[in-house]
RNA sequence: GGGUGUUUAGCUCAGUUCGGGAGAGCGAUGGCCUUACAAGCCAUAGGUCGUAGGUUCGAUCCCUACAACACCCA
């Protein structure tokens, strides 16, 4: 069977994908070559116990792009990869599975905890590496890390003791955000803000000392949408401008219920126009209420406990009671007193734990704190220099202005699964920090003797995620691969964690290695859904990427859209517009037509409403591009390489405009515009290539007259731009281009094992031909003028044309005869004739590309009508734009102050314009008669 | 309240250092199974470039204000 035989009709993605991907890694094609300039990327590291999203392949597609390019274009490139333990997540993971089972963690005791998620990590943590496969990504798996690796640990284990040597660690009370349910503290990112229907009591406050206000009243009301803190309460703040109030500055109020004596205080905080003007004020529970509390060295009363209920420190009534039913009491208590003022119905911004959905709490607990602040200033001015490029720039301003409001970063979280704290605890609760226990007894001077604990607590994921770049290649120690691939050189991640990952990497990298971690931060835009909804697990608006590559069936994507939902209510919604999405489910597209979506879709613009027919659009792209090359094989499996070979103008044309393109591909993969790059790679394939280059080679190839020297010529030309073109594209698409990259380049003698370690095309090996140029792209507009009027007429494919010249240049005279035979084959034409006099032209359409006259006579004057209207049509237009023209040339400003090559422009246009103008009246003018007479 | 971004064809989006003819894909319409591809080919229609001003000989592009939407921060 031949070669072309071999290939199926239609491109089938899934028949190539994994059989491809499985020789790329035992080959062991991946890893850095040792030669040529260090090129690395560190991946972000996703939840090793997560599954793929639409997010992660985005981001994963452009990591790949870039490092395939790199490595062909024989850079010594590393892509690190690995997985984040993603502490809470997994954690609340498995205690489900043992809640399941009847027990708890603390029934089975830490370790066997610890051992239980270790067996988790095992069984579900190679799933995303698996679909991470599945995409093509050529990350260099030997090197795969684990943030709780021992290598990794023992890197986070060092950045903690060093820091709390040099100070920068402290252990305090403060606020934090506390998850009653998960019994932790939570970072920003993992507590989730959203509006919920509330409402907002306004609660007197009765003025001490016999005071009144302006208004005449004995108390103040303040406005609130947690009642049950003010238990503790511990002052009341006023804006100093506001004049109903400022002259009560200093005085005090009676706190109802807790019955304390609270002061009323001046802050510029507060907005007098919410509420009432009037803030209560309570410092421990709320963090705007703290700041204010330091300002004005208030005591800090907490007023609940980890559990969520009423603390000692509220009046014996209310103790223990759960919030939510104190909140009740407390209301009912001040409304018997009238002092319940009005309760209004309020949009409240709920905050609530990513994992748990409990509402969270701001409660001080005692945690261990990293003073950023003094760490900041050169990682500040990294970026200012311009040592570090954010790519849009515009988010170094993000950047910025989480930098320059730095606060206290809490990295202690009351877990399990973690790093655990380095720290021990003697009897007196003095504290103790070393690498292990051994170091730090030794460094106190302690004996064995003294018994030691160590704290419970671990340290925040961001903590040890921060180390990525530098903990992944060996450090602390010196090791080779930290000395070339350190720093790395591209971060492409989400523009969502600029502060919790990216921020705090320059941070530490910088502290710890004098390093920068990356030189550029690409950051992509988000995907939304078709209707601009982000995507989300509660919403039941995500899409499995692998989904779009193997196919889903509706059924299948219902199930999977609905299960272990959160919210039950949201089924019946999300079933009905998955259903109006996907009637069908989704096709299967191929790894390859959805990485070409997102290289596609990777504009500057910060969000994408996720289309589907995109990605059908390159899943057809991926089989236009199959079928080129089943051609193109099929008419080169006899190509002699050693035979003289001739070049045709299609040759050298072809060969000229793919330089143009390896230029560009170049500079886009290399400056980060995927969607540039797709573009250009796309239209050339499609449209130059395919379109036009193919059917050229088709009379040469079918001609058996064709000259010895001019087919092989032709031959040659079309395998090599096929080969090239396979190469160009291999970074966006590698198993397509792979797949049928072995087939070409076995015919042109250059085999190889992959064509991912072949180079990636230069443009000097293609030479600009600009006289190839300018004759294919006269000929496309003579075959496109005529197409034109075949079309408007309907006259069908099979039926040949005699098309008349006038007026054309001697040049085009030339070029008429040079390139007869592929005008007459791709425009179906009969016959050409050129007309010394335009006059003579028997009736027909006409059309002018400049001051050329392409005419086709009618064959029956039924024609003539129709043409008549397209006439009239045309010259409309060009009235109009020759009317605009001339606008622009009889304005003397215009002419006086536009640059030269403008007006000329101008002019030349107005020429050719005015002489369509004319052509087209004297046309109609003549078919007007012909249709009178006749 | 402060900040950032978006607004271009029916839909999803391009439109780049420097202001000078509005583009693509999908969809629509008409004609074609023409020996790579009907997942295809050929052709056609469709836009006051969010609104109002300003700068300029000339504005989708630069400036100002406003509107709608999205996101971030407080």
């Amino acid at each position: 069977m031949s070669e072309s035989e071999q290939l199926a009709k239609a491109f089938d993605a899934g028949a190539i994908e994994t059989r491809l991907y499985e020789k790329w890694e035992r080959s062991g094609y991946f890893a850095p070559s040792g030669h040529g300039p260090a090129f690395s990327i560190a991946i972000p590291p996703p939840n090793v116990t997560g599954t793929l999203h639409v997010g992660h392949a985005f981001q994963q597609s452009l990591m790949d792009a870039v490092i395939r390019y790199r490595r062909m274009a024989s850079y010594n490139t590393l892509w690190q990869t690995g997985t984040d333990h993603a502490a809470i997540s997994t954690q609340v993971v498995v205690t489900e599975k043992l809640r399941e089972e009847g027990t708890t963690p603390v029934e089975v005791g830490r370790e066997a905890f610890i051992e239980r998620v270790w067996q988790w990590k095992e069984e579900s943590g190679g799933i995303i590496t698996q679909q991470m496969r599945r995409l093509g990504t050529s990350v260099d798996w030997a090197r795969e890390r684990f943030t709780m690796d021992e290598g990794f640990s023992r890197a986070v284990i060092e950045v903690f003791v060093r820091l709390y040597e040099e100070g920068l660690i402290y252990k305090g009370h403060r606020l934090v955000n506390w998850d009653p349910t998960l019994q932790t503290a939570l970072s920003d990112l993992e507590v989730i803000t959203e509006p919920e229907a509330g409402s907002l009591w306004y609660l007197r406050y009765p003025l001490e000392d016999g005071l009144r206000t302006q208004s005449g009243e004995g108390y103040l009301v303040v406005a609130t949408t947690r009642p049950e803190t003010m238990l503790g309460d511990t002052a009341v703040a006023v804006n100093p401008k506001d004049d109903r109030f400022k002259n009560l500055i200093g005085y005090s109020v009676r706190l109802p219920l807790a019955n304390r004596k609270i002061p009323i205080i001046g802050d510029e905080h507060v907005d007098m126009e919410f509420g009432t003007g009037c803030l209560k004020i309570t410092p421990a529970h709320d963090f705007n209420d703290y700041e204010i509390g330091s300002r004005h060295n208030l005591e800090k009363i907490s007023v609940l406990t980890k559990q969520g209920t009423m603390s000692e420190n509220v009046p014996e009534e209310f103790r223990g009671l759960d919030r939510f039913e104190a909140r009740a009491q407390i209301v009912a208590s001040l409304e018997q007193q009238n002092l319940l003022d009005r309760i209004e119905p309020y949009e409240v911004q709920v905050p609530r734990g990513e994992r748990s959905g409990e509402i969270v709490e701001p409660l001080i607990t005692e945690q261990w704190w990293v003073d950023i602040k003094p760490l900041s200033e050169p990682a500040l001015k990294k970026v200012q220099d311009g040592s570090i490029k954010f790519q849009p720039k515009r988010w170094e301003n993000v950047y910025f202005s989480w930098m320059r409001d730095l606060r206290d970063w809490c990295i202690s979280r009351q877990q399990w699964w973690g790093h655990q704290i380095p720290a021990w605890y003697d009897e007196e609760g003095n504290v103790y920090v070393g690498r292990d226990e051994e170091e730090a007894r030794a460094k106190a001077g302690l004996a064995t003797s003294v018994p030691l604990t160590r704290d419970p607590d671990v340290l925040d994921t961001w903590f040890s995620s921060a180390l990525w770049t530098f903990g992944t290649l060996g450090w602390p120690d010196e090791t080779e691969d930290l000395c070339t691939f350190h720093p790395t050189d591209v971060l492409i991640t989400g523009h969502d964690i600029i502060f919790f990952w990216v921020a705090r990497m320059i941070i530490l990298t910088l502290h710890f290695t004098k390093e920068i971690p990356f030189r550029t931060v690409y950051i992509t835009g988000l995907i939304r859904d078709a209707e601009g909804q982000k995507m989300s697990k509660t919403k039941g608006n995500g899409l499995d990427p692998l989904d779009l590559v193997d196919g889903i069936s509706l059924e299948d994507l219902l199930a999977k859209r609905t299960s272990n939902l959160t919210q039950q209510r949201l089924k019946a919604q999300i079933e009905k517009h998955t259903r109006r999405d996907f009637p069908n489910g989704i096709q299967a597209f191929g790894t390859d037509a959805l990485r070409f979506t997102f290289c596609a879709i990777a504009s500057p613009t910060s969000s994408y409403n996720f289309d589907i027919a995109r990605v059908e659009g390159y899943h057809f792209f991926c089989n236009k591009l199959w079928n080129a090359l089943r051609f193109t094989i099929s008419q080169t499996e006899d190509v002699d390489l050693d035979a003289p070979r001739e070049f045709s103008l299609a040759d050298r044309w072809i060969r000229s405009s793919l330089g143009v393109l390896v230029q560009e591909c170049r500079q886009h993969l290399e400056t980060y515009r995927f969607d540039l790059f797709a573009q250009c790679s796309y239209e050339f394939v499609w449209h130059e290539f395919c379109d036009w280059y193919l059917e050229f080679t088709k009379p040469v190839m079918y001609d058996p007259d064709t000259e010895k020297a001019r087919l092989n010529g032709t031959k040659y030309t079309l395998l090599e731009v096929a080969e090239i073109i396979l190469r160009l594209l291999h970074p966006a698409m590698p198993f397509i281009t792979e797949e049928l990259w072995q087939t070409v380049a076995r015919l042109l003698g250059r085999e190889s094992a992959s064509i991912m370690l072949e180079p990636y095309p230069k443009s000097n090996d293609l030479t600009k031909d600009q006289a190839a140029e300018i004759a294919i792209n006269w000929l496309k507009g003579v075959i496109g003028a005529v197409r034109n009027i075949r079309g408007e007429r309907q006259i069908p494919p099979n039926k040949e044309v005699t098309v008349l010249f006038s007026e054309g240049s001697t040049q085009e005279r030339e070029l008429e005869h040079e390139n007869h035979v592929l005008l007459c084959k791709l425009a179906k034409i009969s016959t050409t004739e050129w007309l010394d006099d335009p006059s003579q032209s028997p009736y027909g359409s006409m059309q002018v590309i400049d001051g050329l006259n392409i005419h086709v006579p009618f064959v029956d004057k039924q024609e003539m009508r129709a043409e008549h209207a397209r006439l009239e049509k045309e010259l409309t237009r060009t009235t109009k734009e020759l009317d605009g023209i001339n606008q622009k040339l009889n304005n003397p400003n215009f002419t006086a102050r536009a640059p030269e090559h403008v007006v000329e422009t101008q002019r030349k246009k107005a020429q050719e314009s005015n002489h369509k103008k004319q052509v087209l009246e004297q046309q109609l003018e003549q078919i007007s008669d012909a249709m009178n007479t006749s």
